[in-house]
DNA sequence: TTGTAAGCGTTATCAG
DNA sequence: CTGATAACGCTTACAA
């Protein structure tokens, strides 16, 4: 069996006290029985059960994060970040891919719990803002990743989506496109103050909106694929089309290749997030960045004050997007 | 703060033996006491503390899997699989991501030893034996998964790499490719394998090899964009390029085309994982399918008997891959 | 059927 | 400086 704080103090002929200052480095120790110690720790590989100084009421340097789905490059992305961040802090991360199902967001959140994680990062659009309040409620240190936090007790790290969609909007005005087709994730907070951002940008130019351009879809292949179908098959083709996700925007590209409509000569297509699938696209896919490091460093950096103190709540960080420029936009004439 | 088995036992006015038989289930416990034990957990939202569980010598239900990196979209897929069989049977995911650093697998490996995980899953190549020939010794329930494993008292899940090598030559063979650029990712024992098996099916057809053909690199877009470089700028253009894997394969079809090489026409591609990013290419990539499910689910289904067996050791599992075709190989004169 | 008490591996308090 | 010892929240003999 693995050997315990007892085993180090029996074969070092002394206290499992002293064995445990020497470990967390607390009170006075002489240096001799520091070295001893030390040596016989070494010999018997031992390591201190963090299921044990846990109970003591400590910390569990484990912070959950919950996202809709890892295969999604922009989560993976964000989720490599997150796990970064934290292993430079000592902390490790428990994953947990709720598949947009609410009922996993549920299970895991208690899962979570009762692991007495010291915090959670929540990446999945909240729905149940009971769940939530119960979070803060209990004063368990949480912070929402890139979604809408549900109450303003909550941390939260987010870049700008109503920027980002005015973005998009006034670069294809700039480009001359006034009948321009939306993809957007209609259940994700972010999707809606896209398309907001979006559509704002059409106002102040004075520019109407079809309704009918306004495709939902969540970003996995499959319905990704049923809605740029949708928009390939619209009465009247749009010049341009804003997919909520680069994800939504290569699979446009991959079914409007497939019905023989060349992009960007036929339609423009602009993407979102700027994950390696927009570099890797053929035409390089226009875009806009999330600073996904920085907003990984802002999450963890701000849970893990909220686990120093646990009054500290509420604390928000809003980063601002960027808008990459590649081919797969064209000028037309209007 | 949360409540605890105590609270809930004196607001039920009974002895905490008790509430942790209803927990359980064990023992007998009259159908009333029962009734209202677990009426007061409702109340008071009680959820009984894992890390104490875990104390007590039970399992923390937790299972490390230490990766390279997870914005590696096979890996990230293998991820989402593992988790997902592991959620099922009430398990829970450490992700441990080591960007190839051997520092940050021995890291991690101690880190997740103190957490006194359950088991550990491994897709990182095994540099260090050592490490691993303790995992062994200490009866770790371990699982190396799409990597060769080190000693044969590991389990291991995996598919037959050289097979899959083999499959790829024969195709391009019959294809009539008989001057093919190899991207392999040389750190990686499957990556190792399925050039063997390749090899292997040129030697059948008595076709020889140029070794110059053959470059080094990581499923990396940084590394993998300067391999297909140099395989374009090879003296004599290879008629084909057999990427390690499906990203690889893309960042090569990628740079192809920034420099005006068409594909297929100019040269044949065929990749490695069927991971999303070969259904979207332009052209479809043509690549080797991984049963990514079946794979995990004997991953962590082996795990587990190992787990409640810890004598269980050395199980094998090897899947077959497949070809699937799309249009990035196109028939040659030879 | 129910409760008492020991034990799991640490930390921390408080005498020596 | 050093070492008993209680406490953390739970499980599980063992008694009652």
């Amino acid at each position: 069996m693995k050997p315990t704080i007892y085993d180090v103090a029996k074969k070092a002929g002394v206290s499992i006290a002293t064995v445990s200052k020497v470990i967390n480095n607390t009170g006075r120790i002489s240096e001799e029985r520091r070295k001893l110690v030390m040596k016989v720790m070494e010999e018997l590989d031992y390591q201190p059960s963090s299921v044990a100084v846990a109970l003591t009421g400590k910390k569990t340097f484990t912070i959950g994060v919950l996202i809709p789905d890892i295969s999604n490059p922009f989560i993976a992305e964000v989720a490599r970040a997150l796990e970064n961040e934290a292993r430079e802090t000592g902390y490790t991360i428990i994953l947990c891919s709720t598949d947009y199902q609410l009922e996993r967001e549920h299970d895991y959140l208690e899962l979570l719990l009762k692991k007495q994680v010291d915090g959670i990062i929540i990446a999945t659009e909240p729905k149940d803002i009971e769940v939530y309040e119960k979070l803060t409620k209990k004063k368990i240190p949480h912070l929402f990743f890139s979604v809408e936090p549900p109450s303003f007790l909550s941390n939260a790290v987010t870049i700008d989506d109503v920027r980002g969609g005015y973005l998009v909007g006034q670069y294809l005005l700039a480009k001359g496109h006034l009948n321009v087709a939306l993809i957007a994730e209609p259940n994700r907070s972010s999707g809606r103050l896209r398309v907001e951002g979006f559509m704002q940008s059409l106002k102040e130019a004075g520019v109407t909106f079809n309704e009918k351009s306004l495709i939902h879809s969540k970003s996995k292949v499959d319905e990704a694929r049923i809605a740029a179908q949708e928009v390939l098959n619209l009465k009247k083709r749009p010049t341009a089309l804003f997919a909520g996700t680069d994800l939504i925007a290569t699979i446009f590209m991959n079914e409007a290749r497939k019905m023989g409509v060349r992009i960007p000569e036929d339609i423009s297509v602009i993407g979102f997030d700027n994950t390696v699938h927009a570099e890797l696209a053929d035409p390089g896919l226009t875009t806009i960045a999330q600073p996904i490091n920085e907003l990984a460093y802002y999450a963890i950096h701000n849970l893990l004050k909220s686990i120093e103190n646990k009054n500290t709540q509420g604390h928000r960080v809003m980063l601002m997007p960027e808008l990459i420029e590649r081919q797969s936009v064209k000028r037309v004439d209007s």
